[in-house]
DNA sequence: TCGATTTATTTAGTTAGGCTAACTAAATTA
DNA sequence: TAATTTAGTTAGCCTAACTAAATAAATCGA
C-alpha cells in the first residue's frame, strides 16, 4: 500500500498537470485568427448571450473601455452584434453571430480533438478517473 | 451502474475543469509584481538553470531579441544573473539568483495555499482521485 | 588564416491590450 | 424641471511583448 498523498502534495502535482494540460492543447487556438481577450470575450458570449456590455466588463475583469474596444473589433469581424435594449435605450446588448459561434465552436473542437486523440490510448479505468477527476474539480473550483 | 463516458466526453469536461482550476488561483500572481512572460522564465530557470539564451527562447517559442529583453528585465529586479560560458564567448548563460527562486517560490506557494485549502474538504477518496488523475493528466500531455 | 557560421544584442518598428479623462445620451431623483 | 447617476464611447496615451534587420563578437573549418 503506498502513502496517502496529502492535501498540499496533491495540489501541487494536478497544477502542475493542469497547466501542462492546457499548455498542451492552447496553440491551435491560433487558427482561431483571434487574440486570446477576444477569443475570451467570444467564448463567454457563446456560452451566454446576450450581455451588457457592463456585465462583459465585470466578467472579464477590464473597465469598460477595454471591452467597448473588444467587442467593435469582434463586430468589425461580425462575430458579435450589439443590439439596444429597448427598455432602456443606455444599454447596449451584445451577441454572438451565428458566424462567431462557429468560429468558437471550430477553436473548441480543435482543442479538444487533439486533447481525445490522446485519451484513446487510456484505459477504461484511467478514462474514469479523470472523469470523475473532473467533476471534483469543478466543485474546488467554485466552491 | 452509470454509462461509460467516452474519451471526447472526458476530454471535455477536464478541458473546462482545468480551465476553471488554473483560473481560479492565476490572480495570486499578481503579488508577484511580474508579468505573465516573465514569470514564466523566470519558472523554467528556477526550474532548469544555467540556460543558453538560444535555448530559453526555443522554451518559450520566441525570437532572440524577445527572450533577451525579458531576460534583460528579470535581471535588472536581480531575479537571474547572465553569465558568459568559459568554453565558447558567444554563448551567454542566464540563472535564477537565489532571490529569484525565492520570489517564484512564494508566487507558487500563493497559488498552491489557495487549491490546498480548497482540498482540506475533500474525502480521502477523492483526493486519491485527483492524484491519479494529475499522474494521468501528466502522462497524456507528454506522450 | 580567413570566410562562413553561430550566438547574442541593438535598433527600429508594430500590435494588443490595458488605462484615464472627457465626453454623450438616457434614466432617475429631488 | 434641474441636477445627478448610469452606461457606453471616443481620444489619447502607455507598457509589454513581439518582430525583422543590422551589427558585433567568437568560433569553426577548409
Amino acid at each position: 500500500m503506498t502513502r496517502r498523498a496529502t492535501p498540499s502534495e496533491v495540489a501541487d502535482r494536478l497544477h502542475s498537470a493542469a497547466i501542462r494540460l492546457l499548455r498542451r492543447v492552447r496553440h491551435t487556438d491560433d487558427a482561431s485568427g483571434l487574440t486570446p481577450a477576444r477569443l475570451s470575450v467570444l467564448s463567454v458570449l457563446v456560452f451566454a448571450s446576450p450581455q451588457t456590455l457592463g456585465d462583459l466588463a465585470r466578467a472579464e475583469r477590464v473597465r469598460p473601455p477595454t471591452i467597448s474596444n473588444l467587442v467593435s473589433g469582434l463586430e468589425r469581424a461580425r462575430l458579435v452584434r450589439r443590439t439596444a435594449d429597448p427598455e432602456d435605450l443606455r444599454i447596449v446588448r451584445v451577441a454572438a453571430t451565428s458566424r462567431g459561434q462557429r468560429i468558437l465552436e471550430r477553436a473548441r473542437r480543435l482543442r479538444l480533438d487533439q486533447l481525445t486523440n490522446r485519451m484513446q490510448r487510456l484505459s477504461k479505468t484511467e478514462l474514469a478517473t479523470l472523469d470523475r477527476a473532473a467533476g471534483i474539480m469543478e466543485r474546488v473550483s467554485v466552491e
